[in-house]
DNA sequence: GTCTATATAGGGATAGAC
DNA sequence: GTCTATCCCTATATAGAC
């Protein structure tokens, strides 16, 4: 780790670490202080109390995972071009942070209500972006006529899950870390190739 | 709730709703008490501690949620057939206990030890035999080259991914929960024709 | 700003009466 | 078997010295 960062960033990124790892629940104060190489008190400090504290590192994350698909959904390559490097580019974010989702979900499950304090009305402008190309494509009759909602629910599953599954899925495929990462990978086409097959006319 | 059963039955029923709902750290053993009707301090006479009582939960509800699948996937019918029911089936388990998946991977991510204790070998079972089904098929020409372990991926993403990532979803389509779960019962349609166009020759 | 020491509360677990 | 009372440790949060 970097010593010279201010003592704001280091419990900040200390406090990332341990909450993802761990959930709200799941991680005390003395960890996060540890991690970060300073005293208890110092977080209270700057941050006042646990929760609040919790809250600034949700934000950052959430905004993290939620991706820049609006970015690439008003770009003007064709539209399974966008699929497919929707579909790319999330699994390789998944890839370099595995546990931000079940962290997100996690937390969303324990405390539904803040999401509500959080930058949702993005959420309408994605699905609005993704759900006029979809109507564009079904009218020119470049794809089957399918649900935008289900489009969704089917990608997004399809790149997630096996990330968040993974203790369990690893088991069932008898897998070590190493080869079930590859599996992963692999999922960039995979994933592709079924929504290609399901939407193609 | 019916009061004529006894004490232990009773304290597994309040256990289960509570951990299954906040998670193991999340667990408060008064609040399983309070749900159960009577004090702390009999949860430790039948259970000794919490870590326990919990281990006693998690096996249980694993095994229900850990699929017949053998069961399906040893009958006669067509693959496609298997599928479908799998799917349909599967669907309607999640539908009557929405939190187990989340409970499941909560629990796992937190202490991987869990699983080890458990009936893993069904697994090699389970994944034997779909994996003597789909060669199979591959063999007789009825579906094309497929990786067995990612027709499982899919299949399971598909059908619980919704359910996990709800929280969030439903603020996405701007859904209220009726309107959500109708989409989810659409899926039992939705995921196997995805599922049959990806592997149909 | 950063530390040590401590206040205060909460939660798992047990003792002991009935 | 079931209850109340309590032990004891842990965790958040603060006070106060430097």
């Amino acid at each position: 780790m970097n010593d010279d960062k201010n003592t704001e960033e280091k419990i900040l990124n200390a406090a990332r670490q341990v909450f993802i790892e761990k959930g709200f629940d799941g991680t005390r104060m003395q960890e996060i202080a540890d991690t970060a190489g300073m005293n208890k008190a110092l977080l209270h400090y700057y941050f006042r109390s646990k929760e609040k504290l919790f809250m600034k590192i949700f934000e950052i994350t959430f905004k993290q995972f939620v991706p820049k698909m609006s970015g690439i959904f008003s770009s003007d390559t064709s539209f399974m071009d966008k699929i497919q490097l929707f579909i790319s580019s999330y699994i390789d974010l998944l890839d370099k942070n595995p546990y931000i989702p079940l962290f997100i979900i996690r937390e969303l499950s324990r405390n539904p209500n803040v999401i509500k304090e959080l930058i949702f009305d993005k959420f309408e402008i994605i699905y609005n972006a993704i759900d006029l190309n979809v109507k564009a494509e079904i009218q020119a009759g470049r794809i089957r006529d399918i649900d935008t909602k289900h489009l969704i629910l089917n990608t997004v599953s399809m790149c997630i899950f096996p990330f968040v599954g993974k203790p369990l899925l690893k088991h069932l495929f008898k897998t070590n870390d190493d080869e079930y990462r590859t599996i992963l990978i692999e999922r960039k086409n995979v994933v592709f190739e079924v929504i290609k097959k399901w939407i193609s006319i």
